[in-house]
DNA sequence: GTCTATAGGCTGATAGAC
DNA sequence: GTCTATCAGCCTATAGAC
């Protein structure tokens, strides 16, 4: 997609397709962001990225001087990316009941399109050794679900919590569920588990309606039925 | 401790301590366990390894078939530690409330004492090819908890739910804390972070509050109060 | 059981042709 | 911008002395 340079006159005689520096840059961090997820940075030769990503090899030195180069690049792009979805998912939301759903959502959403993403950032974090390029998109995603829980306080859906609390319990939670998946699909398949393992619909369905409930005002139990429930102050204890 | 081929006489002569086989090898796995849940299997040679446990490298192969055969080892021993001590608070708690309640704090005791251990159990999940060797313990960990859901809803503590929703849902969000605790602690004491970091007594407290709340039966909204609260069967919605 | 020395494989980077 | 060829460094494993 997206190929601009294409010479007027008849099309390249090489075995494979001539591309745009472009999209080598973009087959690279795709292939990167695969494999690099799959495997973890020191898992993954280069020499695999440039073959998955149907290029050579010297070209990532070429594009992101070196291995870690790309691997960087990588990273700011996938934090980048889920801090300016959350953020607008909040700006969108009309209360914190929808905020909430539709945090949740874009979590699941984000896994479909891209599923290396939350193993990525796990592995990132779990290094310990937080990269200084992605602390801001970091701090952003921390802002969201924090404001989250600011917004659901003051709209009388949730009590008062730290809001850091209710990040780590969310965030945690869905990053382990979704970049755990493949491991339990294919344990699944392979006939390894003997019960059914629950998909990602009914797992962002639950992590809501604990939230939701588990944070109510008290006394005030919420329905978490869909249909958008008629929403007053709510009883007291 | 424990050595037991001591010579009759003199202590030996080396500048380093003699040592006994057992104690190599454990100190090899204490090591290795430090190392490979800070950088994974792929970041670690071998020779940190032995440096750290103050041994020499061919001992690895000697003693554990090289090492791969080193990582399974602690692999093994990790996961069968944690599912032993849930198994032992399942058998002790007499109800589901305080099953719950040490079921969190078994988590965060265990990584007071081995910091590595949530790490590794990350890394190795997300690894996707979970080691076969290490399937039945985590197969009695995922036992654990979804007994405890069920335990929960028979005593009229909870409402019905799929089990490993719950167990996704605690597990997930305990082990994300713990593992990326080291993270947090180290990004906080160089003030990269603008906010203060909840610590783990107050994340375990918050998990068990949020699951008894967000569980309890429609209707009923429970005191998470910590006196041992007069335990009848709880009323109804 | 422990250590030293070494072999052999693989990896990331780059110089230089195209 | 892209590719080929090459190289130096590191890493695991092991043979053999102690």
């Amino acid at each position: 997609m997206m190929r601009h340079s294409a010479p007027t006159t008849a099309p390249p005689p090489r075995e494979r397709e001539r591309r745009d520096p472009a999209a080598t840059r973009q087959a690279l961090l795709h292939a990167g962001a695969e494999l690099f997820s799959e495997r973890g940075f020191d898992g993954v030769p280069i020499e695999d990225i440039a073959q998955r990503a149907g290029v050579n090899k010297a070209l990532i030195s070429y594009h992101f001087r070196g291995k870690r180069g790309l691997y960087v690049a990588i990273l700011q792009s996938a934090f980048a990316e889920m801090a300016a979805r959350l953020e607008a998912i909040e700006a969108k939301a009309k209360n914190t009941r929808q905020a909430l759903r539709a945090f949740l959502e874009a979590f699941a959403q984000l896994t479909r399109e891209r599923p290396g993403f939350p193993t990525l950032f796990l592995r990132e974090v779990l290094a310990g050794g937080i990269e200084p390029s992605v602390l801001p998109s970091l701090l952003a995603i921390i802002g969201v679900s924090r404001r989250l829980a600011e917004r659901g306080a003051r709209e009388g859906l949730f009590r008062r919590v730290d809001p850091l609390l209710l990040h780590f319990a969310l965030v945690g939670s869905l990053v382990f569920f979704f970049s755990t998946e493949p491991a339990r699909l294919r344990a699944a398949a392979q006939g390894l588990v003997p019960f059914a393992m629950p998909d990602s619909s009914a797992f962002v369905r639950y992590l809501e309606e604990i939230t939701l409930r588990g944070l109510a005002p008290s006394g005030r139990t919420p329905g978490v039925a869909h249909p958008p429930s008629n929403r007053r102050k709510g009883a007291r204890a």
